[in-house]
DNA sequence: CTGAAAGCGCTTACAG
DNA sequence: CTGAAAGCGCTTACAG
């Protein structure tokens, strides 16, 4: 095992003294180009890369990232991890998962976590957990609130990421009311939960825009499980005049809405069109292919971990969500 | 924000030296029993937690994990990064994941990964790709080929761990002829694949064991996907002589054959029994809920993770599956 | 069974 | 714009 190469190889190859290496590593200013480009030569030349031991340890940054979820196996979870997992490795964070599914989390563990991070990650659906929040911000670290786009706390290491909930509802309804649906039924969400309100107005709105009634009997309430989403299809399904298209509050409940779907013998999307909400792994796993609100899991990861390690300013990111089209949609039959 | 407790702090407390309250907590011997006693006490009323940064630092030790992977999005590899993470975070280890799904891997990534880890984990399919193997058995650096059983290379940085498949294809297997299915479909894996030759190896095992002959027409081809189940099911619906249990080797592809089968109106699991493998998240994201293989996610990862670290000296470890029964599976329409 | 010394590779003040 | 010094919290030899 050869020895690695250090700043200190890099400073001798290139004639200078380690702090300029540092300074340049670090893209601190005050440097003199041809001195920049002498370093970077060297770095290239040597293969030198940073030991990210050895710079927390004198930089006092922990540079880890504690993520805090309810259930770590939720497609939605894995994929915003993954996207964690990717952008850490680039940028030298490394990931402290805990899972609070259970009671309230133990302030012994609480304590662990928050002592030991540079920040923390909290996804839904305890990003809406306000006793939560409240005791991660004791901490005085900067937390970030994931799928959560109000603050429910007024501080300063307060912080959310998320897409326009109600608008991409509202996109994706428009979207079936284009291809001729009027009427659309919709599978609810956790009650309890901000983003369920947010997905129906989103889904109330584009019906209005497109002065189309909002008939409650289309509105059938699910909690995101994909059992809730079997009752709640049979439901709108023993409709005497039934829906053309349901939309489900996410991915998991428009697998179960499939599901009951063929079970009665419809076609999808022949005779019914089935979207979701997230794009998760799932929504690939189904037949025919689900189209669905892309949740860009990278790009909040991403800018999460940038408002812990300060890059990110923004105490509210509002990303731009899409929808993604594949075959779970068509054309309303008439 | 309050100064950090370190060990000197501990030592102080205890009235020992650094050096005795190191070994204290590293666990190594020689040590009297009331000095140590003493240490634990004071790690406890002082609520030391070491400086993982340190420790590595001065250890040389890099505290990395390497861990490579196809399609870092399955539920496969979810599910085994979840169990990475979490013993991980206890032992104080991270992990770079690196996806490997295009063509070859470059050199100089491979080399980026592996000179920054203590060991790299292999994920199937890649845990089976010979080069790929040969190309990282050169960095001299341990490496753990998971769910495979066979060593492909002679080398003592190599190990596998994964559990005895054909064994806990033939359980299931002939816990559905113990329920009276006389006749049993399988979907295989990929072809390129060494656990497809292993579950169907098992499957015709148990068929044998239990005087049953091997049909081959009850024998479909799929390659793990949702999507190539689904015409495998078809094909096997199609028979004259239906089966009245469906074996995939996959829970995607068990998903799919639930898909299937509802659609041809056949009640799960009245009509037909479906069983799948794995145990990934999808297991419960269908319905009725899938009875499959439990792969010990968790074990498998804490094992292969104990390799690399030198805790686990066993070159080839064989974990024990289980049966996991939910409600897809059932005695046999007569 | 216990300890004093040196050093891991970097950064943070502080000088100039 | 650049550098010399000290130190982050631990472990690895080496003594005794």
């Amino acid at each position: 095992m050869r020895k690695n190469i250090t700043i200190q190889d890099v400073a001798e190859h290139a004639g200078v003294s380690m702090m300029t290496v540092s300074r340049v590593l670090n893209k601190g200013g005050n440097v003199k180009d041809s001195t920049r480009q002498k370093i970077e030569q060297a770095v290239q030349d040597l293969g030198y890369r940073p030991n990210f031991a050895a710079k927390n340890l004198s930089s006092g940054r922990k540079n880890f990232i504690g993520v805090l979820c309810f259930e770590p196996n939720s497609p939605y979870v894995s994929q915003f991890l993954f996207g964690c997992l990717r952008y850490c490795s680039e940028v030298g964070y490394h990931l402290i998962v805990e899972e609070n599914n259970a009671d309230r989390l133990l302030d012994s563990k609480l304590q662990a976590l928050c002592s030991g991070v540079d920040g923390v990650i909290v996804l839904p659906p305890l990003s809406e957990d306000k006793s939560l929040l409240e005791r991660i911000s004791a901490f005085n670290i900067p937390y970030v609130c994931v799928g959560q786009q109000h603050m429910a706390l007024q501080d300063k290491f307060h912080s959310t990421v998320s897409i326009d909930e109600q608008q991409a509802a509202a996109d994706l309804t428009s979207s079936l009311i284009e291809q001729g649906h009027t009427r659309i039924g919709f599978i609810s969400g956790d009650k309890s939960q901000g983003v369920t309100q947010l997905r129906l107005a989103g889904y109330q709105q584009a019906l209005q825009q497109h002065k189309l009634s909002i008939q409650p009997e289309l509105i059938a309430e699910g909690d995101f499980s994909y059992k809730s989403a079997l009752s709640a299809t049979e439901q709108l399904l023993s409709l005497k005049d039934k829906p053309s298209a349901i939309f489900a509050s996410n991915d998991e409940m428009a697998a179960a809405v499939m599901a009951v779907v063929h079970k009665h013998q419809f076609a999808i999307p022949k005779d019914i069109s089935v979207v979701g909400f997230d794009d998760t792994s799932i929504a690939t796993m189904v037949w025919p292919q689900l189209t669905t609100v892309r949740q860009p899991f990278v790009e909040m990861a991403k800018a999460a971990i940038d408002r812990i390690s300060g890059q990110n300013p923004d105490a509210k990111t509002l990303l731009p969500s899409s929808i993604t089209c594949r075959e779970s949609h068509g054309q309303a039959a008439n």
